[in-house]
DNA sequence: AAAACGGGGGC
DNA sequence: GCCCCAGTTTT
């Protein structure tokens, strides 16, 4: 796959991501562009399923969107809010201590730098580059397992762990695609190149994969 | 009933 | 590099 043609792939994609549902984080990301809602809304989505994740951020954004408000809330509350996305204990918890560190150490404000983002606790390279793409609108490459697998199916990279896709990326994928790519691919690999048997024959974008036409055993 | 799903940290 | 963490969805 060339870069020309990972720009066309995304172009195609873009229409049709309109008829399947942009993850929920770029949905929010378009209301209103807000880093803490954006960080808080990551945390939530870890290992948990996009679908899931969208109603509970909702439920706890309705009782606090800031770092000063979500300290007034009991953890219990939290708990409660955000139940469905799994490990929510964990999560509350994170929560809580971030809020605190935030506004104890950055004046509320939420950091737009990734060393200082992944020195959060819970705050992993996934996180901090969607906070920096979707909050912030700065160039980020953003690699979750959809991002991983796909451009793996793609054969755009040949890589076999997650931070190596993500220098890959870095190296290959045109500057003006990094912050949208991570959308497109997961509206794909949620509707269409699932990780165990993927839909090849109604994939808009198959004539660009190296999948098609060729056996492969993932 | 069982397997798939999906990041981060501790060790 | 291996293990753990919890709940929803799909098979």
């Amino acid at each position: 796959m060339t870069r020309q043609q990972v720009r066309e792939a995304l172009a195609v994609l873009q229409s049709e991501v309109p008829h399947w549902d942009v993850p929920v984080i770029t949905l929010m990301a378009q209301e209103h562009r807000d880093p803490y809602r954006v960080l808080i809304a990551t945390l939530l989505s870890l290992r948990t399923q996009d679908q899931t994740t969208g109603p509970a951020a909702q439920r706890l954004f309705a009782l606090a969107d800031t770092p000063e408000a979500m300290l007034k809330l009991d953890q219990k509350t939290i708990e409660r809010a955000i139940y469905p996305v799994g490990f929510y204990r964990t999560k509350a918890e994170q929560v809580l201590t971030i809020s605190q560190r935030l506004l104890d150490e950055f004046d509320g404000q939420v950091p737009d730098d990734i060393d200082v983002l992944t020195s959060f606790h819970g705050v992993g390279r996934k996180t901090a580059n969607l906070v920096l793409a979707e909050g912030y609108n700065i160039p980020a490459i953003c690699v979750d397992t959809h991002v991983h697998r796909i451009s793996n199916r793609w054969g755009y990279v040949k890589t076999k762990d997650p931070l190596a896709t993500e220098m890959a990326l870095r190296k290959k994928l045109p500057r003006d695609l990094w912050i949208t790519y991570n959308p497109m691919l997961v509206a794909l690999g949620q509707h269409c190149c699932k990780p165990t048997s993927p839909m090849c024959s109604q994939c808009p974008v198959a004539s660009f994969c190296k999948r098609v036409g060729v056996q492969r055993s993932r």
